[in-house]
DNA sequence: TGACTTTTTGTAGCATGCTACATATAATAA
DNA sequence: TTATTATATGTAGCATGCTACAAAAAGTCA
């Protein structure tokens, strides 16, 4: 009697991180390591610590603490201490970066096409709205999953 | 204009995984782990090599090879060599182990019902026939998620 | 049979993500 | 001010999952 919604959400997300990250490893990085550079396009001048990509990401600190040390040992990011918070460190994409923000984007909605391809407009929109109450559901209605991009720039994501 | 399907998608998982591994803890062994011992059960007698697990859970043979050695230094899981095919190692349940299947189809049980909490059986009905299109989407429609379980004996997942 | 290919498994090395513990700084209460 | 608590980060050690390389056995074709 099961519908097996568990097992197919599961195998849904595999499958697109495994395309996320083929598509990441041409520029030199991987799907996580693409988020955090995601955020701080997002962000642009604005200072970003590390407490703040734990936020975005909704993991430990030790695992932004890791992904961070990788984006600097590419040269990707730069880490200095912040000056109103001696306990904070805020990262920044280098000189070197800047060219990733588009392809990412891109990429974006290249996947959610892919996902929602044969939907109509409005099977898209029940969809989307199943999807934020099983999120709900799981959380249990605790979060909300874009307070994290409090920190972005105003029309950022705006082309 | 985006209904943000692939991070919705995303952020249900990570917290469905985070659910069943602290559920799975309780009975010393992790999510992964319990998926490999999920499938032994399921065949009860019938021979399980390493690379049956590999096609169950959809994976790398390095993976499967790491996820068995653990579960062997736990004392779950036997492994001999098949008397067919001298390449295959044929993983078996311990005597020591048989005591959860129970409890994990109980928790697969509730966790869908988590999910769906709220929806209507036509609403569930909907939502599944969705996500069955996404996982063609994503998958260009090569695979059957469930051809995994052939090997499976037959009506083992009745009560 | 013999050469070639395929299949099954092992191992090394890496990235991701976790918990647990430690440190330093900041904020708050007495 | 001092003591306590909260916050931000670092590090160690582990499990998961990958690719890449290797070996052994099985299958195939000439």
């Amino acid at each position: 009697m099961s519908e097996h919604v568990g097992m197919y959400l599961k195998k849904i997300i595999e499958k697109l991180e495994k395309r996320a990250n083929e598509n990441a490893r041409k520029r030199e990085f991987t799907f996580s390591q693409g988020k955090v550079l995601w955020y701080l396009h997002k962000c642009e001048d604005i200072d970003v610590t590390m407490r703040d990509i734990e936020r975005f990401l909704d993991c430990s600190h030790a695992t932004v603490s890791g992904l961070v040390t990788r984006l600097q040992e590419k040269g990707l990011v730069e880490i200095t201490q912040s000056t109103t918070d001696r306990r904070a460190r805020v990262v920044k994409l280098t000189e070197k970066e800047w060219n990733n923000f588009r392809a990412m984007q891109a990429h974006r909605k290249d996947m959610e096409e892919l996902l929602l391809k044969g939907f109509s407009v409005e099977e898209r929109v029940v969809f989307a709205s199943y999807l934020k109450r099983v999120y709900e559901n799981v959380t249990d209605g605790k979060e909300e999953p874009c307070k994290c991009l409090s920190k972005m720039k105003k029309g950022a994501n705006k082309p």
